[in-house]
This record gives C-alpha cells, structure tokens and sequence, in this order.
DNA sequence: AGACATGATTTCTA
DNA sequence: TAGAAATCATGTCT
C-alpha cells in the first residue's frame, strides 16, 4: 500500500495526464535553487520519470495478463482433473488464491524496484551538489566587496544576510555557506587572498572617495585600507575570527583568527597572538 | 585528463 | 544553533 502511495505521488501510477509534472515540480522547489536552466532539467526529469512509467505499465500489464493465462490453464486443469476425481469450488478457489498471491509478490517486487528506480533519479534530480552553479561575477563581486570591508568581522548579521541574498538573487543560506566557506578558505591560506584583497580595499576607497561616503553595503564599517579598524580603533590588525582559539596552520604571514564573540561586543584592542601583529594582506 | 576553484553538505563544538 | 573544519561533488581552466 504504502509503495502504492510512493508510486501515485510520483506520477508513476495514477493517470498518465501530467503524470510526474508535479512530483518534479515539488522536487524542484525542494532543491531551492532557481537556476536559469531549470526547465530542463526539469524536462529531462520527467523524460526518465515517463520512462520509468513506461517500463512500470508495461510489466504490470505483462504480469497480469501471464496471471491471468495462468489461472484459466489452471483452471483448465482443474476441470480436466474433475473428470477423474471430484473438485470441489473451494479447492478452486485455493488455487486461485495461491496463484494470485504469487503474482502479486511479484508485482510487489516490480513496484519496489521502481520506487528504488524513482527514488535514485529523484536523488540525482534533488541533490544540489550534483548541480552547483557558480554564482554569477556581479554577485561574488557583492560578497568579497562585503567579506573585505568587514575583515575584521566577517560574520554579516541576518538582515545583511538578507540583503546580500537579495543583492545577488541568491538564498540567505547561500550566503552563509558562501561566508563560511570565504572564512576558512581565506584563514587557511591569507597569502593567496591578499591580492584579491587589495583589489577589493581599492575598490571600497574609490567608491567611498566618489560618493563621499562609506560604500552603500558598509555602512558602518571601513573598507580595507580603512579596514579592519571596524570597532578597533586599532590600527593592528584585528582579524580575530574563529569561535575557539584558532591556530593557523602555517604560522608564516600575518595570520588570523576571528572570534565568534567579537560580534557582540566590539572587538577588544586586546591580546593579538604574535602572528598578528604585523599589517595583513601584504600592505605592509 | 588532471589540477584547482567553488558551492554544498556533514560533523562537531561551544 | 551558528559557525569551524573537513569533505564531497561539480565547474572551470590548462
């Protein structure tokens, strides 16, 4: 009953009309990504989910025309045997039972292996790993503009999340993920991100000197030459991150850790390790 | 084809 | 529960 069900909401069986539009339009807004190119995707879900149905009707259909073949020759029998022997109805009606409760093991078998057939195709259709597109350069633009004006605090709160995301048509937890990933890579390897951030400190001075003012997605806080100074005042640099006492691994440039509780309160002018008392990205 | 980049997921921790 | 760290899976470049 239950594979029964799986099979219906599928679009496997039920009515041929429209038969997997939803279950691939629910799984479509499942994966939560609006790519461009979803329609065919999409469409090419639903091919493979037709031919799954496909396969499934015409085994089903093969099934119970072979119990059916099968009962009447059993039938058959039966009544030949009558001839002999005496059979009563309820001894037909065993037979029947028997055979039909064979079929339908089988059929039970057909419809497990095309729930685990669905099942497969709706896991390579729904995992967004299999489908990860860049994000476009305007919105990476929009992230690294943010991530390196607030070096010193790169943890953007949920209403800069928001508009982040609205910024670059991509999800708040897009965002996150997109933080997240930003700060470990950079920790683990700062040398390689300091071009990158110096390209991004000109950026958020020349933007800032235009418009006379700080750069419309930082307000509060300095961009990079202006940098880290972000509730310091501190013209060490205060790159503080990492919730517990992160150590880089490679003690070698300016490295340095973000601490989680720096959010809340400003940061602390406070005990820098060694590592960090030299200027960061290379402007030294 | 292989190396590297990058977005997403998983696991763990404070 | 958010974030760190490790890892996976795919995209992109050479």
């Amino acid at each position: 009953m239950r594979l029964d069900n799986m099979l219906l909401a599928e679009g496997v069986a039920g009515p041929e009309k429209g038969g997997g539009s939803a279950a691939a339009a629910a799984a479509a807004a499942a994966a939560g990504g609006v790519s461009p190119d979803n329609s065919i995707e999409h469409s090419d879900y639903r091919n493979k989910l037709s031919q799954i149905r496909q396969i499934y009707h015409s085994e089903l259909e093969k099934y119970e025309q072979a119990c059916n073949e099968f009962t009447t020759h059993v039938m058959n029998l039966l009544r030949e045997q009558s001839r002999t022997r005496p059979v009563s109805p309820k001894e037909i009606e065993r037979m029947v039972g028997i055979i039909h409760r064979k079929f339908s093991s089988i059929q039970m078998q057909l419809k497990q292996s095309t729930c685990e057939a669905v099942m497969i195709l709706r896991s390579r259709f729904l995992d967004a790993r299999r489908k990860r597109r860049n994000f476009s350069k305007q919105a990476t633009e929009v992230l690294n503009e943010y991530f390196y004006s607030h070096l010193s605090n790169p943890y953007p709160s949920e209403e800069a999340k928001e508009e982040l995301a609205k910024k670059c048509g991509i999800t708040v937890s897009q965002v996150s993920n997109w933080f997240g990933n930003k700060r470990i890579r950079y920790k683990k390897n700062i040398g390689k991100f300091q071009e990158e951030a110096n390209i991004y400190a000109v950026k958020t001075a020349v933007s800032a000197a235009q418009s006379g003012g700080d750069s419309p997605n930082t307000p509060s806080s300095a961009g990079t030459p202006r940098y880290p100074s972000e509730g310091t005042g501190s013209q060490q640099h205060p790159l503080l991150w990492g919730r517990s006492s992160w150590e880089p691994p490679l003690p070698t440039t300016s490295a340095s850790c973000w601490n989680r509780s720096s959010q809340e309160l400003p940061p602390q002018p406070a005990p820098l390790p060694c590592s960090l008392q030299r200027p960061l990205l290379g402007l030294e």
